[in-house]
Parts: structure tokens; sequence; C-alpha cells
DNA sequence: AAATGCTTTGCAACCGATTGCACCATTTTT
DNA sequence: AAAAATGGTGCAATCGGTTGCAAAGCATTT
């Protein structure tokens, strides 16, 4: 099927070793060797097999990406952002859907089986110990959207979850909600309970305003929607923190059921700013997280571990603020 | 770093074929061998490198998955559906961001580095040639959501835009519209072409109806906000046909800042069915296009391929149907 | 002109697997 | 009991490259 370097040494009249050290950066050949072989590759097409050669040097330049959520809008921005951060930088994305499996032995034989230099893990749901799985078996692994603290080994890039609640209760303390609620994501996310907890602990200094807690099934429209349904039907808080923008608007969904206007008969605030939520219909207000820093800092790390494995593991956050829209009453 | 099958057949004690064949479904091994070698690789955790036995089989089961839009958030669907799709039947797929290239030869270069099976071309706007340059580099090739008459060289799975675009305009005329109007994506589409061609095949039956056309710059919320602001600001037809539901709902929300209803004051329909359509907020009439069945097909026949690289191409055509909502008004 | 040092080149082993072939040990057939 | 068929195993070559090493080529120095 394909050419060669045999066929290239060949045509080029040299040996093997010429042809590869001509295509391997920083190689020692002379300029007129390097021209026969580059005219005889270019006459019969040639280019190097990456699979062959990752039997030697050790690199396949295949980083897997693992994700489960497949239904968040906001991971069409992070794919979109992956691919292009990889591939500027000559590495190839391996994807993984991890859409009905939490067990991380599968994945990690599968993309051993395949040598990816790297894993990045996307997920704000999965538990720490799945990327620490891969830290066990040899294979770097950066967990994009991760909680930083619980599992030193593994590199973490995303945001302060904990911070980015209590930035939302502030938010609607200041606005002068007298009841507030938060309806986080999976009850089993790190990013859930971590944004509750920061909400929690910055209501507590707010003793006089009651605080509600519930969890959506998933960071879905339809679990949202749900959640804020099973809400409606009892006695609802006059503001909710959502857990995130899809969350949110499955929430706003729900309050258009009941025909209550958002902002000012039940204020919503999301996080994730996604690009939906500037959209008219929804003009979310919510929690900016800054995506696109968060995946260019992940790819960096990626590249700099493959430089050097053993690099000491740090968490690389970056802050959030507050995009003011039209699902949260004014400031007064 | 991974353990070899060197290693295991050492520890078993038998020669390094008897251990490949245990992992080779069908190859000829004795129960007591097959027990040995089973043994010794469970405890050493071995499994066999996909890529190293790649160069003597010729197979890698990578799939390279081309796209170029990333901004349609039917995109994630069908990302979703092909991850799992693939991964099902024990392939991977190589993802190719394709966001700011037409060309075809470094995709196909890249790809053949990896020594890819197959490819899969997921894209309603690239032109046919460009699933043809895989097929003339000897990649079996298939292009989902592709034109099917202009390149009998690579299977093609879709639907007949020209029927759906026959379909919409039908839609319109039933409902006793006097005035119409396609409104397409990108106008060197396929897609946006073909739709619009069939769009004007039908009104031909209709010589009273005024019929208008025009192209938003790509399939994207933005663009069909754009282009229906540029639409009001004239002399606006009473019912549009959108080439694309997130065009749809780009145009929608152009209605929204005029203060104009869907389907009573402007008709629009749209064509996906994407999850998003559902939505209350948007709850639009559009024409479902089975996006499953595609994918599905699509990855069969990659399967298929792998199995008879000559096959002759087909292509796999599904019907569309009417989704009825709340953005067209009713029949009379 | 010989000695020295540097760059370039080819040989051959190796990366981790698969597979055609020959050989051997069992069964089965006669 | 001998002959034939069958199934299992290991040897060694191979896939498409890379790389350590030694020899060769060349220019510079003395």
């Amino acid at each position: 099927m394909g050419v060669t370097l045999k066929e290239v040494a060949a045509l080029a009249g040299v040996s093997r070793s010429a042809v590869s050290r001509t295509f391997t950066p920083g190689a020692s050949v002379s300029a007129k060797t390097r021209a026969k072989v580059e005219k005889a590759a270019k006459e019969l097409g040639y280019s190097p097999n990456a699979l062959a050669s990752s039997l030697t040097t050790g690199r396949t330049k295949l980083i897997g990406l693992i994700s489960n959520n497949f239904h968040n809008p906001i991971f069409l921005e992070v794919f979109d952002q992956f691919t292009r951060a990889l591939q500027e930088r000559g590495l190839r994305p391996l994807i993984v859907n991890l859409t009905d499996e939490t067990e991380p032995a599968n994945s990690v034989r599968m993309l051993r089986q395949y040598s990816v230099d790297a894993v990045i893990v996307a997920s704000s749901t999965l538990p720490p110990s799945f990327a620490k799985a891969f830290h066990d078996a040899g294979v770097p692994v950066v967990h994009t959207f991760g909680r930083s603290a619980t599992s030193p080994e593994v590199h973490v890039v995303g945001i302060d979850n904990v911070e980015c609640g209590r930035m939302a209760a502030r938010e609607l303390v200041a606005r002068g909600y007298a009841s507030v609620g938060y309806l986080g994501g999976p009850v089993d996310a790190t990013s859930a309970l971590d944004r509750q907890r920061g909400f929690i602990e910055e209501m507590a200094n707010h003793p006089r305003i009651p605080v509600s807690h519930s969890f959506a099934g998933a960071y879905s429209f339809e679990a949202g929607r749900a959640e804020m349904l099973r809400l409606l039907a009892g006695d609802p808080a006059q503001a909710y923190f959502c857990g995130d923008d899809i969350l949110s608007i499955g929430a706003l969904s729900a309050l258009a059921d009941h025909g209550l206007k958002p902002g000012s008969d039940i204020g919503i605030i999301g996080l994730n700013d996604m690009e939906m939520s500037r959209w008219e219909y929804i003009n979310l207000t919510t929690i900016h997280q800054p995506i696109k820093q968060i995946i260019t800092a992940s790819v960096d790390l990626v590249e700099e571990m493959l430089k050097t494995p053993d690099r000491y593991p740090e968490a690389r956050i970056f802050p959030c603020r507050v995009i003011e829209r039209g699902t949260l009453r004014p400031h007064p």
C-alpha cells in the first residue's frame, strides 16, 4: 500500500539509515545526500510510517482524550479547542467515549495497546481515582476540569470550584434574594460537590437566608429541567445557583412552563458561559470559565510531560468572573 | 514501559509464537499452552501492542474521523454516536479537525502516516473531491452527510437533500404562505445547494408564489441570525426554509429582536431535528434527519470495507420526515 | 606528508509483534 | 501393528523503521 523507506533508499542510491536520518530532525546528513533522498521521496510520494517508528522511539504522538459528557454543548467547544490545540503541536487525539463506563481498567488497557504518549481526562464528573489509574499504569496524565486537591499525583487544570460556589452565593446575596438554592450536577461529581461546598461556606455568613440543595442526575438540559420542575412543585427559593449552564437552561425551560420570568420572579445564575448562554432566548447570567485558557494550559502541560515524564505534578487554576446578563435581578 | 510478548513467553516457558497465537482469535493453540500463557500474561499484566502487530497484519483498527463543523451542536450528537459505534466494534477514532483547512493533501498524508484502516468524512459542506482524495490515495472512505450523485467512487451515507428541499417547499405551500424563502448554509456547501435545488423544483409548480434565496456564511447560530436580520431589514417572505436547525435557531433569535412571533408572523422550518429543537424556547418545526441510522450505516459500511476493500461503492440514503412543532402556522 | 579531529555513512541489531513452513506428537484409519 | 491424517509447536523471516558503533571521508593542523 504505502511507499517504504527501503524503496526510497534504493531509488536514491543510499542506505536506509540515510533516508531515516533525512527525516529525523537533528540527525547528521550531508546536504548532498539529503537532496538525493528528498528528490527520491518526492518522486515516490513517501512519508514515514509514524507507527513503525514509534516501535523504536517509544513515541507515537498519540494522545488519549477521554470524556464522558456528550450531552453538554459546552463539550463541542471543548473538543474543538482540544483537537486544534493538539494538532497544532503535531499530536493526534485518540478519543475515548466513556458514556456508560466509569471503570478505568478498560480505558487504560485500550490506550496502552495503542501506546499513547499521554492521556487527557476531560471531565468534571469523573473521580480523581480515574485519572490516577493512568498515572499508576505509567501513562502521563492531565485531568482537565478536575479537582485539584484530592489527587496530588496527577496534573490538574481547571478552576477553583469551591471559590465559584462562594462567588455565586455572594452574587445572590448582594442582589438581595431572601432565599437561595443550589441546583447542582450529579451528586457524585467532584465539581458538583465542590461548588456546593463553596456555596454553603459563603452562605454561612448569612444565617438569616435559608439555603436549599438539590442535585440533577446529569449535566444536561433534561436533568436540569426535571430537577427544577420538581423544585417548583414544592416551595422554591427566590434564586438558584445552577451548577452549569446547560442545567441552567433546562431550569429556565421549567420556569417558562410555570409562566415564571427569570430574573424578576426567580433568579438563576449558571457556570461556564458557553456560546449558547449569550443567545437572546437565554441571556443567562453566569460565571465565566476560561475554557480556551484551560485547554491551552492542558496541552502545554501534556507537551511538557512528554519531555519530562516525571515532572512534579501541579495544578493550574484559572480565575472565573461573573457575566452579567438577564437572569438575575440587578444589584439594588 | 510495557510488558512484551517475549517476557510472557519466557515466563510461560513457551515460544513467542505460542503467545501470539493465544491472543489471535482462530489460531491453533492447545488448551494446555493457552492456559499457561494466559496465566503468565495475567501475572505480568500483559496486553498486546496493537501498533506493533499492525506492522505485520496491515491493520491498525484506527479510523480517521474528519469534520469541519465544530460550531453546530448537532455535531456533538454526531461525535457521540460515531465514537460509540466505532468503539463498540473495536475500532478507534482518530479525529481530524478541519476547521480552517479545505485542502485534502495534508489530512491524507497525516492519516496515512498513522496507517488508518479507513476514513470517515463527516461533513455536509466539504466537496466530494475531498473524500475522493482519500480514495485516490488508496484509503477506504465513507462520506457521511455527503452528496450521493457526484462522486461515484466513494461510499456515501446520508439523506436526499434535494428531496428535503422539495418536502420543505410542499410543507410551506400546504400551509398557505403567500411568499416563501430559502435561507441556506454556505453557498459552496453541497447540502445547501441541493436543498435549494429541491426547493426551487417544487416551487416551480406554484408560479404565483414568489420565492427568494439567500445563504448564510456558515452552519452556525451567528450566521443564521445575521442573515435573517439582513432579510428583515428588507422585505421578508412570509415563511422560510432554513437549511439547518442551528441556522433556524439563529433566525428565530433575529425574529425575536424584531418582536415577530414565529409561526404566526413568519414561518420557519428547519432540518435535522437536533435535541435542542425540542426545547420549549425553540420548539422548532423541522425535517427530521435520522442521525443515528446514518451513523450506524456509515460504520457498518466501514466495517464491510475492511473486509472487502474493493467493494463496489454505494449510496445509503435515508428518508426524512417533517416534525410538527410551533414555528409554522397549522395546516388550514 | 603525516597526524588529528570532525562529520558522514553503512552495517547490523533491535523495537514488538505475526506467520509460512517444517517438524513432532497424537489420533485415527486400515 | 503399521500407515496416514491431524493438530500443535517452534524456528526464523518479516513488517517499516531507528540507532550504536565502527569505518570512511574530508578538512584542518603541525
